[in-house]
This record gives structure tokens, C-alpha cells and sequence, in this order.
DNA sequence: GTCTATACAGTGATAGAC
DNA sequence: GTCTATCACTGTATAGAC
């Protein structure tokens, strides 16, 4: 089936059976098999609505890449600065939140295959340039109100896109415990860094 | 086979094997098959020397591990500023280079699959822990002498090693090409940031 | 639409010849 | 030590009943 004219409702219901299999077992041992247990079809009823595997964990990324730029959007402060800290701590996922941690440690995983993948880039493309230009667009507009120093935007967000994936690889999928609670402090001390001369204030 | 009972040239054989069927397939591709392919060796000559295929994955990070540390511990500038850049531009690889490219993409598709393969953990934390404990060093030293801020010598490692990860999967993996070559920018500018007050020059 | 049954290819690993 | 042949099993995907 042509994964536009899938309803909703059973997209949202193979995407979560997508993420709970992904969070059991990761992706290079995702089978439909341990899909169709999370869910409530057969195997063959989830082939119904995709035609292969891969199809199926494309619509999850898809829900996943919605519900991640909802979050990001929903930060409603204000103060440029504010909402740079709260899109950070979003995408620095702490220990003990078992579902958010799931979904990223999956989505780390997928986009590591994704050079052997075409079907799977695309959407993690997708995601993940959601996520850039989330954090490039406060950045901008906190360098024209003059919060931020004059730092390349889309490069800064790369930067904290980069090491907010990172750190879910290196805390959350090794369970590395240096760095105390996933880096935030040390992501604190980069935002400073990015502060307008004159709103700086550092010991 | 016990795999310190392993002859060295032999490990490296089948490690370099491992390491090209993964940059070819990746590793939720990867079956012996493949890395017999790449090897002088029929898939039973494998194992002879290895129980099973995850054995050989890990000889092939052990060699990865040890090909890293050998690299980060080869900067031989004294200036610990110097040195901190230098590995940096180890840890943030280029584009262009194929080679550790492939290697890099491999590891961070291994440490994303880690939660779910205990026999890859270890030898993985053991592989990332080097690199931290390398760049903690520097920092380390650079403190003392008075190059760089008092900051936490463990956490700012972690926060550079998580943007390395980050990087490799951002823009080798998912080849994203936003920020320019890879943050090399952003790092320049973050270990400004990190340069104590009175060798600090910024426009 | 959803199921059970199954086709058919490929998997990790072993046996036994050389 | 290294090979060819092979095993038991699991993988994705489909056929056809209901």
C-alpha cells in the first residue's frame, strides 16, 4: 500500500509497535516477527497496510520526527535564551526517561545504517533537519535581538544537535556515567559561551 | 578459541576483514558470509579462531581501540592547546576520508546496538573510554599549566567525545552537509571557550 | 481486513575430508 | 588449519481461507 493512504490511527498503531520491538531488541535485531508481538495484528495484518519491514520502521520515524518538532515547538517562552535551554534539555535525553531514551537510542541506531539504507534515509534526513532548523531559528532570532553573539546559526545548532546525538550513544546506549547526568552542565556552560559579550556572566 | 589465545596476525586479519564487510553492509547487514568475502578465508576458517561472529566483531574493535589510542597518543606538540586541537581534528573525521570514515560509522552503529548485545559492551566502553581518558588528560594538563578554564577536565571530554560521536552520524552517516565540514567551526570556537580568561581572544 | 499456513532464501555454526 | 558440504533454524513476504 501506498504509505500516504494508510489511516492515521494504523500508522500510530504499527509506529508504536515499531518503537516498543525497537526498544526490546534495537534494529539489527528487529524482525517483523517481534513487531507483530507489540502489536495487536499477525504478521501478515501489518502487511497489509506496508509492503516490507523497512516500511514499516519509515512510519515510525515519521511519527517519531512529528512528535519530536511538536516538543521543540511547544517550548513557549519567550527569551531566545530560555528557550535554547529548554530545547536542550530536550534533546539531551536524561537517564531515567525509559521512553524517550528508547526512541533515541533507536533513531541513533537507524541513523547509523542509514548509509546502507536508502528507504530509511530519507525520513531520518527529515527528522533530523527538523530538529537543525528547531534550533537555528531560536539562535537567529536570539542574534537579532542580540542575546547571542554573531555565531553562525545553522552551524551552532549542527554543533548541539551533534553532541546531543552523541550523548544519547555515549550515556544512554554504553551507559558511560563520566559526565554525571547526560553533559548538562557542560551544555550550561556552551549556551554561556554563545551569550552576547554584555549578558555574560561567568565566575 | 579463547581469544587471547588468538595469534596477533591472525586477529588482525580477521579484524581487517570485519572492518570492510561493515563499511560495505553495516553492521545490521553484516554476516559471516560478508566478512569471509573480505577475507583470504572460507567462512570455517573463521571459525577456527573465533566461536562465533560476534567474537570477531569484538577482535576487530579491540584493534580499532587500540589503532585510536596509538593515534591520540602520537600528537606530539607540547602545548596542550595544540594537542587538544589536534585531537580534535582526529575525533571530528572529514568527509573525504574514506577509511576512518567507515570505521567511525561502524562504531557508532555498534554503540547504538550496545543495550541489546552484552558481548559488544565492553569492548566498546573499553574503546571509548580510552579516547575520553586521552582528551581528560590533556585537559588535565592544561589546567594546571594555566591554559585552559578550571573546568571539569571528565565532563568536558564526554561533551567533546559526545560531539564527535554526534558528528560521525550526522554528517558521514546521514550525510548532512549543513555546517560545513564537519563543526570543525564549532569546535575551534568551543575550545576557545575553554582557554582561560587572559589568552582568550575573540572579536 | 485479518488470520493461519507456508514458500523460499539466507543465517550462524558444525562435521568431517584433506 | 583450511576447506566443502550441510544442518537446523529464522528471516521476509505471500497465498488463500474466512
Amino acid at each position: 500500500m501506498d504509505p500516504d493512504a494508510v489511516p492515521p490511527e494504523k500508522q500510530r498503531e504499527v509506529a508504536e509497535a515499531v518503537r516498543k520491538a525497537l526498544a526490546k531488541h534495537g534494529y539489527a535485531r528487529l524482525t517483523t516477527r517481534k513487531i507483530a508481538a507489540e502489536s495487536e495484528k499477525s504478521e501478515a495484518g501489518l502487511y497489509y497496510y506496508y509492503d516490507s519491514k523497512d516500511a514499516m520502521i519509515a512510519a515510525f520515524l515519521e511519527v517519531a520526527a512529528d512528535f519530536l518538532a511538536r516538543e521543540l515547538a511547544a517550548v513557549d517562552a519567550d527569551d531566545p535564551e530560555a528557550r535554547l535551554r529548554a530545547a536542550c534539555d530536550r534533546l539531551f535525553v536524561r537517564r531515567d526517561d525509559e521512553e524517550l531514551r528508547g526512541v533515541n537510542v533507536a533513531v541513533m541506531e537507524l541513523l547509523s545504517h542509514a548509509p546502507y539504507n536508502e528507504e530509511l534515509r530519507e525520513p531520518l534526513r527529515t527528522l533530523e533537519a527538523n530538529t537543525l532548523e528547531s534550533l537555528a531559528g531560536i539562535l537567529r532570532e536570539g542574534i537579532e535581538r542580540g542575546t547571542f553573539r554573531d555565531v553562525d546559526p545553522v552551524g551552532t545548532a549542527a554543533f548541539l544537535v551533534a553532541a546531543g546525538n552523541g550523548a544519547t550513544g555515549f550515556h544512554l546506549a554504553l551507559g558511560m556515567e563520566e559526565g554525571g547526568e547526560p553533559l548538562r552542565e557542560q551544555v550550561a556552560d556552551y549556551v554561556d559561551s554563545l551569550l552576547a559579550d554584555g549578558d555574560r556572566d561567568r565566575d
